[in-house]
RNA sequence: GUGGGAGUAGCUCAGUUGGUGGAGCGCCGGGUUGUGGCCCCGGCGGUCGCGGGUUCAAGUCCCGUCUCCCACCCCA
């Protein structure tokens, strides 16, 4: 075969195209439910954007973006992941000054250069929403309901873990404090770890190595380290997810591959899915749309992967919808393309057989449709100016003498 | 980027010590001169991922390469 599509990216046919809709559509629904808006942003972006956000020392920014110049000489990226462009437009557009508070939702592709997986793919899709302005522990347990809701209503079964990370305040003594525990035990951390120890400490936390895992149990909580002002925000974050009965585990050793986040970080996890674990994951990020070159606002969000929700989703049966015309000879097959017309101008779904095959062969593909009925236009329909109605599921057939008795039938 | 497994019909997979490639499902047709699903019969369908090598002879052995899968890593 001379062309394929590229490495780690794929195609969605029918009818897995026809589930992949379904998860945007749950989705969708629901924020919608919240008061959510659709933002429909760019694929690509100045790189610089993503290296400022996500952070200029992470393996997103490092080694897994696509980057090339364009014929402007414009370093340009195509996006890894949709909050920095969310926040660049927020800004951009200044609509921290048109409301207090912004509610954003987005659907669309991503891409990373990694190692494609089951779960991993170099494009792949992501549904996000952003809440802009609010910085009330309530937002985000709301949030997270609403997270919660989507998998809920999608029947995918996902833990949920949070903690919090504190602030640029408080964050830098647990950092030192960190580095000091972990120097003295450098020689029982794997070899990534030892790098990480300086660079960025707290992924050491949530290192798989055995080793690195037995010198974190011993090792300095975050939530020991917050300051006042983001302890009484996670202490009144766990207090309204329980109110909203939203069941969640504790995990101090959570932290974010992103370098925005603050405060609260959350992860679902299913348990189904092998080492690409994370259905939906997010967290606040206070700092960022002033590092972008906002106002000081404070701001939250999530990101779910369709791609590993549609993993999770079990196939079901195509439900029989709509009509198929049959017809034989010229003037019955005139007769149908008119009864088509008609009936789709009426909002029902209908196809007709262009092939002319024998009846045989249309019934089989009225069936292989999963139409609920056939209409039969034959010699005889013809001649004596009625329609046999066969509804699909039954066998029963019956005689139809009008379009308009056709219509009621359906 | 590292380590391991796998690529044979549209799909799922058999294929022995190297000797002219098979099944099930699906698709098309027939059994029913006007009727789907179940059953029976027949048919279409292959560059054995790709390239090279060994051999009288390669799906099978060797080398390279691409893609998929698993783990590391990363993350939604």
């Amino acid at each position: 075969m001379e062309f394929k599509a590229i490495r780690g990216v794929e195609d969605i046919l029918p009818p897995e195209s026809l589930r992949f809709e379904k998860v945007v559509d749950t989705f969708k629904k629901t924020v919608e439910l919240y008061g959510f808006k659709e933002v429909i942003l760019p694929i690509f972006e100045e790189a610089k954007l993503f290296s400022r956000s996500v952070g200029e020392a992470t393996d997103i920014v490092q080694k897994e973006m696509y980057i090339f110049e364009d014929k402007g000489g414009r370093v340009i990226a195509l996006r890894p992941e949709g909050t920095a462009s969310a926040v660049r437009a927020y800004v951009e557009h200044g609509v921290f000054a048109k409301e207090p508070f912004t509610k954003w939702f987005y659907v669309g592709p991503m891409f990373r250069f990694e190692r494609p997986q089951a779960g991993r793919k170099r494009q792949f899709f992501q549904a996000g929403c952003e809440v802009f302005g609010l910085k009330n522990p309530g937002a985000d347990a709301e949030l997270i309901k609403m997270a919660s809701e989507i998998l809920k209503r999608l029947n995918v079964n996902a833990e949920l873990e949070i903690n919090s990370i504190g602030c640029k305040k408080c964050r830098p003594e647990y950092r030192r404090a960190l580095i000091e525990f972990l120097r003295e035990k450098v020689d029982s951390l794997c070899p990534t770890c030892k790098e990480r120890l300086e660079r960025n400490p707290l992924r050491v936390l949530d290192c798989k190595e055995e080793g690195c895992q037995r010198v974190v149990e011993g090792a300095p909580k975050i939530t020991d380290y917050l300051c006042e002002e983001c302890e009484e925000h996670y202490k009144k974050f766990k207090e309204y997810l329980n109110l909203l009965g939203v069941e969640f585990k504790e995990n101090p050793l959570l932290v974010r591959g992103l370098d925005y986040y603050t405060k609260t970080v959350f992860e679902f996890k299913s348990s189904e899915l092998g080492a690409q674990s994370t259905v939906l994951a997010g967290g606040r990020y206070d700092d960022l749309v002033k590092e972008i070159g906002g106002p000081d606002t404070p701001a939250l969000g999530f990101a779910m992967g369709i791609d590993r929700v549609l993993l999770l989703l079990p196939e079901e049966e195509e439900k029989r919808e709509g009509v198929f015309v049959i017809t034989r000879g010229d003037e019955a097959y005139r007769k149908g393309l008119e009864v088509a017309e008609f009936l789709r101008s009426k909002g029902i779904k209908t196809q007709i057989d262009h092939r002319q095959g024998s009846f045989k062969a249309q019934m089989k593909a009225a069936d292989r449709e999963r139409a609920a009925f056939a209409v039969i236009i034959g010699e005889e329909e013809v001649q004596e100016g009625f329609f046999s109605l066969k509804e699909l599921e039954t066998g029963k057939q019956e005689r139809v003498e009008s379009l308009e008795e056709l219509l009621g039938r359906l």
